[in-house]
RNA sequence: GGCCACGUGGCGGAGUGGUGACGUAGCGGACUGCAAAUCCGCGUACCCCGGUUCAAUUCCGGGCGUGGCCUCCA
């Protein structure tokens, strides 16, 4: 379809530009994925959201096999072994790594999908690319950016001249504000591991560069293998939260164009704020430190359990590259805003294209607050009774990944377990007798025994007869 | 200490060098036996101080505040 041009926020130029792929029949795009050692937490589900909206628009403009997607898993990983051999003490290390990476992945999976989560294109795992890694180490050796030190292969960052151009900080900078010890075996101060040694309890593999003992590879190399193999050296976009700005992207970047001999790695660099919780870091001290999983299955947040669509609809009701500060009042907002859209579109049949304004919001750099305040004007005409916009609305909810056929009352999870719809019938029955009786304290009393279930009463003028019609819902 | 973001009405949140997006809360009205729901209407907001400009919330400089990175945390 022909729309606007896409335009798009770049850390690396600081600058928003249109957005043209280097093929435009392929557009490719990677985004960091989680480490699985843990429950995924919802700072982690920001970007998987935010690129799942990207995914989804570039799917529409490009058409749907024009688009490679590919998301990480990263199952090789210092926390991945501590984690393990803390939580499976009666395996062998292998055997409780594996354990747990397929565990963690299995949940993060799940967790996502509640989400309205896309699948990425491809999924590729760090474990099987490790020959690919050695072939990047090696790679960086033979042409001078790298070296081997105590069986550790290290990136010489004074042999890239722009390192350090993403995070927008010279070597110098770095250096000077530079707080960590500096191992030993290091040429220079911000030289990074490529690979390290592994002892007979840790995952290892045959080393790069002629090292006898077996090792495993740093973080940063993972990306950069993956992201060849399945994107080719030089790819369109690639994002991530903006704490990996550095030294993650920066080193991807550094390892990718010097292994390659190329001047840039991905065109377009994009990251998405951080998320606070009720105005303050996320984290376990303070003890607000939410699992995806425990928003969606248990009441820790706000006394309720909520629904993945209302997680996702607060996601982006605010853009992607602002802090966001995730609170249950935005969840509640959110949820409200939800199950009014469901209420309008749920038996509408859907179909057509997208709201063309929503798409040319989300087309500049992901415009979400503003798209969402389209698809409120649409609500107001379906509201009034347009049928036509009532459709739209609903096909545009779900081209974002905002409604998928719930109704009302599905997107709220609080408990109604003593509520039977059968006697509330009767009850309405009951009061709509009473009223017609003019007996209004029976009606009343009714009516707030009901309210005492959590369950609200809406009376309405059928427009053909005239007749009072009462419906009800649980209390919002 | 170095580097980088952000600061809009009660709250959430876009956007813009000059006519106050949008949502939500609140207020008023219609409707209702009374409510709820619905509908209609109502808000002279852009952290502070300078500068540029005919005009700044929007550009520039400084300050204050909050947050991020510099420790394989999205």
């Amino acid at each position: 379809m022909q729309i606007k041009p896409i335009a798009l926020y770049n850390t690396l130029t600081r600058q928003k530009a249109p957005f043209a792929p280097i093929d435009p029949h392929h557009v490719r795009m990677y985004v960091c994925g989680p480490t699985v050692y843990d429950l995924a937490h919802i700072g982690n589900a920001r970007p998987v959201i935010v690129f799942d909206v990207l995914f989804r628009l570039l799917r529409l403009v490009y058409g749907e096999t024009h688009v490679t997607y590919a998301r990480n898993i990263t199952d090789v990983d210092d926390k991945i072994n501590a984690r393990a051999a803390e939580r499976f003490k009666d395996l062998a290390p292998t055997a409780a790594i594996a354990k747990l990476t397929q565990e963690t992945t299995a949940q993060f999976h799940a967790d996502i999908a509640a989400l309205g989560v896309l699948s990425p294109t491809v999924e590729p795992r760090a474990t099987g690319h490790i020959a690919e890694m050695v072939v990047l180490c090696d790679a960086l050796i033979a042409k001078g950016h790298a070296y081997v030190a105590e069986d550790h292969v290290l990136f010489d960052t004074t042999s890239m001249a722009d390192y350090g151009k993403l995070a927008n900080r010279s070597l110098d900078e770095m250096e000077a504000g530079a707080r960590v010890d500096v191992a030993p075996y290091k040429k220079g101060a911000m030289d990074f591991v490529l690979w390290k040694p592994s002892t007979a309890e840790q995952p290892g593999w045959p080393s790069p560069a002629g090292i006898k003992k077996h090792g495993r590879p740093g973080w940063h190399i993972e990306c950069s293998a993956m992201a060849e193999k399945h994107l080719g050296q030089v790819f369109d976009i690639h994002g991530g939260g903006v704490d990996l700005v550095f030294p993650h992207h920066e080193n991807e970047i550094a390892q990718s164009r010097c292994a390659h001999g190329t001047p840039t790695m991905a065109n377009v660099w994009m990251h998405n704020g951080f998320l606070q919780v009720e105005g303050e870091k996320m984290s376990k001290s303070l003890g607000n430190f939410y699992a995806i999983n425990d928003l969606l299955t248990t009441d820790v947040f706000g006394q309720q359990a909520w629904h993945g669509r209302v997680l996702r609809f607060a996601m982006l009701s605010t853009h992607y590259r602002q802090p966001i500060d995730w609170t249950v009042d935005r969840l509640t907002q959110a949820k409200h805003t939800l199950q009014e859209f469901a209420e309008l579109v749920h038996g509408v049949a859907g179909g057509g294209a997208p709201n063309p304004d929503v798409i040319g919001a989300l087309s500049d750099d992901l415009n979400t607050p503003s798209a969402i305040s389209i698809l409120h004007g649409l609500a107001k005409s379906a509201k009034r009774g347009d049928g036509a916009k009532a459709s739209e609305l609903r096909t545009t909810l779900e081209f974002i990944g905002l409604y998928g056929g719930e109704t009302a009352a599905e997107l709220s999870l609080q408990q109604h377990a003593n509520v039977d719809a059968v006697k509330v019938r009767a009850l309405i029955a009951d009061r709509l007798e009473a009223r017609r009786a003019k007996d209004f304290k029976a009606s009343d009393r009714i009516r707030d025994e009901l309210a005492a279930m959590g369950v609200v009463l809406k009376d309405a003028k059928s427009p053909t007869t005239g007749e009072i019609v009462t419906t009800w819902e649980y209390k919002r």
